[in-house]
DNA sequence: CCGAATCGAGAGCAGTGCTCTCTGTTTGAC
DNA sequence: GTCAAACAGAGAGCACTGCTCTCGATTCGG
């Protein structure tokens, strides 16, 4: 689409909408989900309505962060999962990447909050958010794919669960898209684990913990070992 | 403090500032955190400026939302934990709560996001919160002290975990404040599921399950079901 | 009964998202 | 090269927001 040599305007136009969303990165840390457009044209030194000429509205650039934050924390948990030296553990997989999106959390939070924490009021998100969304949770469909295969994923030992034929079937689709093999009961206690972190953590983010838990890395790292037992998760021999 | 017979001009002024509220109420389902003081004026038939008679700053109205919400959310565990006819099981009782609070955040979707949520951007909650805001997890903490009294809550299988002394502290303070006799590992359990099941509300709420799970009320019964194993809720026999 | 406290109305300020119009520049086809 | 078309930014303006201030009208307590 854009010719091989890129035009000056062009290259000039994804640099200024970089800094555009730099900017509103920065704002986001101080004003919240409530962002304002002229701020950003300031911050810039353009008047609020150049700004239009790169984002059709607020929700667009909202957007565009919001893809953006995805693919990012997506990142950080691929790089933590793909760069250890020995991936034949499943637990320190699954630890690191814990951890990992943890650190990418605390370093964002703004950013976190954007698209883990209330959907801001009038927004809906496009279709484009929903790919990137499901990245960070491809890396831990992965490690219990890969647990499963190498037998280090125990099987539930309070038995199979009873699941309706509705709620079967979708934990199945859930499981042949992020972990093939796995039993939708494995599966379903996945999702519960994945339900756990980031409910810790939101905890952690927004203030729950506060006056309660200041051991937080700590604390954090406990709940990661804990869920990772329960999720059935073993250490090779 | 206030005259026995409650003067005109306060009983009207008490009547106006439920109004406001319950106004607010109802902008912030569509609205969400950002709700508009001048609709609810508009709502109201009143001039924009005499909703400050009543609250000093749209942050000191957010604060009486929040605090009512915390309030009410609590008071419905409470009384689904009181009006249950058996309660010697905690399974049971843990059950009930479970499903109390999701009904009441489903219900009441948008206080459930301001409390619970991303925190309002310039928002600092003030101390007036944080009493309220405990009052639902006392409710597990008193599960918990009676299934630990009467014998129904189970160890760790896996052995004591260690915690360093700061964390070990902090643990044994909320058990000593929530369920008094707890452990600090069988404490530290239930926070990994309180944080669970509040995770799970709000990945069904801020739409984190959309596409993904459409049997939202079995799913989430599973996963009460599951984390009370992982508590060690047992049911007598 | 009367001064004081309280209440609502209205105007106004600074800020917001967004639209429209106008100028100047860059682009790509001829 | 030329030139119409696309594009980028500036500026004014609209409707909205939270909030402050002033000014009458009402109600309160001593």
């Amino acid at each position: 689409m854009a010719p091989r040599a890129a035009s000056i305007r062009a290259r000039v136009r994804a640099e200024m909408t970089d800094e555009i969303k730099a900017s509103a990165r920065r704002q986001l840390a101080t004003g919240g989900a409530n962002l304002s457009l002229r701020a950003v044209s300031r911050d810039l030194g353009m008047v609020s309505s150049a700004i239009y000429r790169y984002f059709a509205s607020r929700d667009d650039l909202l957007t565009a962060l919001i893809i953006d934050a995805y693919n990012a924390i997506g990142e950080a948990a691929e790089t933590a999962d793909a760069s250890l030296t020995t991936r034949s553990d499943p637990v320190a997989r699954w630890l690191a990447v814990a951890h990992a999106l943890r650190a990418w959390a605390l370093a964002h939070a703004p950013e976190y909050a954007l698209i883990y924490g209330s959907p801001v009021p009038g927004y809906a998100a496009p279709a484009d958010t929903i790919s990137p969304a499901s990245r960070p949770i491809l890396v831990m469909g992965l490690i219990l794919a890969d647990a499963h295969a190498a037998g280090l994923l125990s099987d539930d030992p309070a038995g199979r669960p009873e699941f309706s034929a509705d709620l079967r079937a979708e934990l199945r689709q859930v499981a042949d898209r992020l972990a093939p093999g796995v039993s939708e009961a494995a599966m379903a206690r996945g999702m519960i684990v994945w339900t756990q972190l980031f409910g810790a953590l939101s905890f952690e983010l927004f203030g729950q913990l506060n006056n309660v838990i200041d051991a937080r890395e700590e604390w954090f790292d406990h709940q990661a070992r804990m869920i990772a037992g329960f999720v059935g998760l073993r250490s090779p021999e």
